[in-house]
DNA sequence: GCGAGTGTGAACGCTATGTGAACCGCTTCG
DNA sequence: CGAAGCGGTTCACATAGCGTTCACACTCGC
C-alpha cells in the first residue's frame, strides 16, 4: 500500500501512534513544497491534514492537493471543534473531517469508511440495478435470478451502461470507452450488440436499454431526484 | 426542499432542536413499515439514523433505504462511542456518521457536507424554468413531474430555448443555432416545431413558449413582466 | 378589410434503427 | 493439420419514426 500523506510536519504523537497501530504507512510533509518532493513513485494513497495548530496552512495544501490533474483522494481533515464553523464553502477541500483531539476508535473508523468510500468508486465488485445482477469478480450475469450467458463483449458493454444508469451515450461514446480509445469500427457493431443483449435478457426485461433516437442507447430508467 | 427522514420516532429532542435551527425539514419515522407510508411524494432528500439507542433497529432501517431501486442519500448515522467497532463491514450502509451526543456544530457541518457532496457527485445536468424540468444527461424532460415524450428535435429546440429564458430569437438565429450554422431550410420549420412543443407541454403551459409577431419566440417570461 | 405573419393538418421523403445473415479470425478438438 | 464451433464485425435490407414541406385557415395590426 502507498503511503498517506500527512500534514504537517512534525506530526502529533497520538496521530503517530493511531496509524502506527491501525497500519497504515505514512509519510509526513511540511509545507506545499514537500508536496511533491516527497510524493512516492506511486503517489499518495490519501491525506491526512491536521488544521487544529495552523488553519490556513492545512487550507493550501489541501488547495494544493486538489488541484493537480488526479485531485488526490481520500482527504481526512482534522481541526479543532472551534474551527468546524471555517469548514463553510469550503467542502471542496476535504472528503471527511475529524474533530481534533480525536478519539482513536472513531479516527480509525473514519479511515476506513473513507478508504471503503473512495475505494468502491474504482472497483465495486457488484452491480446492481433492478432484477439484473453483474458480478465483476466472477463474470456472471443474471436477471430475476437467472444466470444470463453473455459472451466478453457483451458483458463488457452492459457491464458499461449499467454502472451509468440513466446516462445516454451515443454509439462513438460506447465504442472508445467499451471497445478502446483508438477502435476503428462501424457504430452500427453496438447496435448489433445491444440487440443481443436485448433478446438474452429477455422479452420482460429488453426495456432495460432504451434507443434514444439520434442519440444513442440509455440503461434504465431516469434519476429524476434532486 | 423534501423533508429529511429521521429515525427513531419519537427523534431525540436535541436532534429535532438541531434540525429546526439548522432549517431542515424533517419526518420521523418508527419502524421500516413506516418508510413507505410516510413518503413524500418526491421522496426524502435524505436520512438521519440514529443508532445510539437501538443499533439493530437502525441498521435494519440503512438496509431498508439502500435496498431500494434508488439507494437514498445521503444517510448520515449517529451513533455512540461505544458502538463505533460495530460499524465494521458496514460501510455500505451509511454516507457518514457522526459521535452521539453531538455537538451540534459538528452535526451541522456533517450535514451541509453530505449534501454538497451528494448533490455533486450525482446530480445530473438539469436545466428547470417553473414546472419544466430538462435532464441533460438522460435526454429526458418533464413537466410537472410527468415525462414529456419529445423527439431529439423537439428536445433540442427546447434545450436551447429554455437555456435562455425571456429572450427572443428570431427563426433564423433558431435555425442557426438549433439545427446548424449551414442549414438551409424553411423557417416554417420552426413553427411546427413550436407547434408540437406547445402541444406536447399541454394547454396549461403551452404558454412557456410566446409567439413575437413579426419577431420570432420566447421561452418563459419576459424580464419586464407582462 | 387588407396583407403580412402565424397556426394547423396532412403528406412526403429521408434517415436512424431493427433485423437476419454472411464473413472472418481465433480457439478447440479430433 | 484440418474441421468445427464460437464470437465479433460487417453488410444488406426492411421499416417506422421523424423532420420537412406545403396548402390553407386564421389572427393581428394598420
Amino acid at each position: 500500500m502507498e503511503p498517506l500523506l500527512v500534514f504537517p510536519d512534525p506530526v502529533p504523537p497520538e496521530l503517530a501512534q493511531s496509524l502506527d497501530l491501525a497500519g497504515y504507512p505514512w509519510k509526513a510533509v511540511a509545507d506545499e513544497a514537500g508536496l511533491v518532493a516527497a510524493e512516492p513513485e506511486d503517489g499518495w494513497s490519501g491525506a491526512i491534514v491536521v488544521a487544529a495548530h495552523d488553519l490556513d496552512g492545512a487550507f493550501a495544501v489541501c488547495r494544493a492537493l486538489r488541484k493537480r490533474d488526479l485531485p488526490l483522494e481520500p482527504l481526512l481533515l482534522l481541526i479543532s471543534g472551534a474551527q468546524v464553523a471555517d469548514l463553510e464553502l469550503r467542502d471542496d477541500l476535504f472528503d471527511d473531517f475529524c474533530l481534533y483531539p480525536f478519539q482513536p476508535r472513531e479516527f480509525e473508523a473514519r479511515m476506513k469508511h473513507l478508504f471503503w468510500r473512495t475505494g468502491r468508486g474504482t472497483r465495486p465488485e457488484l452491480i446492481e440495478y433492478g432484477d439484473l445482477r453483474l458480478n465483476l469478480e466472477t463474470y456472471q450475469a443474471a436477471i430475476a435470478g437467472k444466470p444470463l450467458d453473455l459472451t466478453y463483449m457483451e458483458y463488457e458493454l452492459l457491464k458499461f451502461l449499467a454502472s451509468h444508469p440513466g446516462k445516454v451515450f451515443t454509439r462513438e461514446t460506447l465504442l472508445s470507452r467499451v471497445w478502446g480509445y483508438e477502435y476503428y469500427g462501424g457504430a452500427r457493431t453496438v447496435d448489433v450488440h445491444v440487440r443481443r443483449l436485448r433478446a438474452k435478457l429477455g422479452e420482460e426485461h429488453a426495456n432495460l436499454i432504451q434507443t434514444v433516437r439520434s442519440v444513442g442507447y440509455r440503461f434504465g430508467q431516469s434519476r429524476w431526484g434532486l
